[in-house]
DNA sequence: CGATTTTTATAAAATCTTTATAGAATCTAA
DNA sequence: TTAGATTCTATAAAGATTTTATAAAAATCG
């Protein structure tokens, strides 16, 4: 499992710090924005596995821009504020937000909060997703997307391409592969596999003549990247 | 959709009648328990929406009781506790406790956290509305709608719909479906199937010869979306 | 009995296997 | 190293097989 990425959208280079050295060292990718135009960029173009918001941004209130951020995304987002007031804690929780701290905050206790809240959106949907790029390959609802769009593939086809996905950048052989998806006695057909690598090309690679993740490994067998 | 049930675990009067008053005039069901022992079977006599429970119990102590409540009960657990310590926090989100509040609290901000932990609880899993499109799935009134209209389901219908309305997008194989419809036995007897995803289409597609709600998934089972 | 479910029959659609052939990659020997 | 031989790979398309959809008859249930 690759690290999870938090979003830091807070304008005091204290804070800012702070976070970022006790969530790296807790082994946490982190990406920080200091405005709340930048954030909300920065979400959409590379959503995070949670976002910690400030409240108090120069250019726009805490409270827009988690309203903003909840029309399309939907983890956990934990707000930060020097206020503790009743009222802006109701309203941020009501907006969406997962979590409200104030400031002065405590470390610790920040970092359980931020294991409890991805913990819960992890264990509500993403079982085990393989994305490649442009291309995604959901193991468990057994449907795989280019480019956000469903790609409609054959039985044969998708046991062929999620043994792929399982084995990433590995080499396959022939052998191997024919055995796992057509099982024992067919490890000699390999025109079988010749044709449905084909087909597989044709439906998730850009140009099946130039095959980007599907690789030829010449009198050996194929490679998936 | 049915008022929401909260069970209260604590053994101070006066924070049972202080919640019981506001939690039901904000339309909550409320069911108290003064120990962890009562706590534990009522919870799991009568599964409530969400737990509050309290961390100085003369029995046992919160911690443990939330270990053993975590064993099988998936739903929000409110951590209520006089004690301001972070190690306690900690390790009560650490547990499994969806929020942590330290007393004295403030009201609104208890009803706002209530709110926020019910919402995410419901719109992960259990969601007992399945909205797509024109289609309307309501699984606790076993009512389904199109177009506002109610459909009429056969009771086998029904059955076969609300499974696929609780695993949307999902491909479910042939097998899975006979198994939870019909039954162990029929995990064979794909005909069934065909029938009534027949049958269904005619009634919640708007074109049965190209469903785009029931997809075809050959040589596999079936998807709803 | 009337509604629903199970079974049977059959046509249509989708998928898989096989064959044929051209091109690419690799190997061999001078 | 390079020309030619050989093996390996890609692709299309025909044929065979499996899977699916649908109607309708038979059986079952309340």
């Amino acid at each position: 499992m690759n690290k999870a990425e938090i979003l830091i959208i807070d304008d005091e280079p204290q804070i800012q710090k702070l976070l970022q050295i006790n969530l790296e060292s807790n082994d946490y990718k982190v990406v920080q924005a200091r405005t709340a135009k930048e954030g909300i960029l920065m979400a959409a173009n590379h959503p995070p596995d949670l976002i910690i918001l400030d409240i108090g941004l120069p250019d726009k209130s805490g409270h827009e821009v988690l309203k903003e951020l909840r029309h399309w995304y939907a983890k956990p987002v934990i707000i930060l504020s020097v206020l503790d007031n009743e009222k802006d804690i109701v309203s941020a929780l009501d907006t969406g937000a997962t979590d409200y701290l104030t400031k002065p905050f405590r470390t610790g206790e920040l970092l359980a909060r931020i294991r409890a809240a991805i913990r819960r959106s992890q264990t509500a949907v993403n079982a085990s997703v393989v994305i490649a790029n442009e291309l995604e390959i959901d193991l468990v609802a057994r449907i795989v997307k280019r480019n956000n769009e469903i790609v409609k593939l054959t039985a044969t086809e998708y046991t062929l391409l999620a043994l792929f996905a399982k084995n990433e950048s590995k080499v396959l052989t022939h052998q191997y592969i024919l055995k796992e998806v057509w099982g024992y006695g067919y490890q000699t057909e390999t025109q079988y596999l010749r044709v449905f690598v084909g087909s597989l090309r044709k439906k998730i690679e850009e140009n099946p003549n130039n095959p980007q993740h599907l690789i030829t490994e010449s009198g050996v067998g194929y490679r998936f990247q």
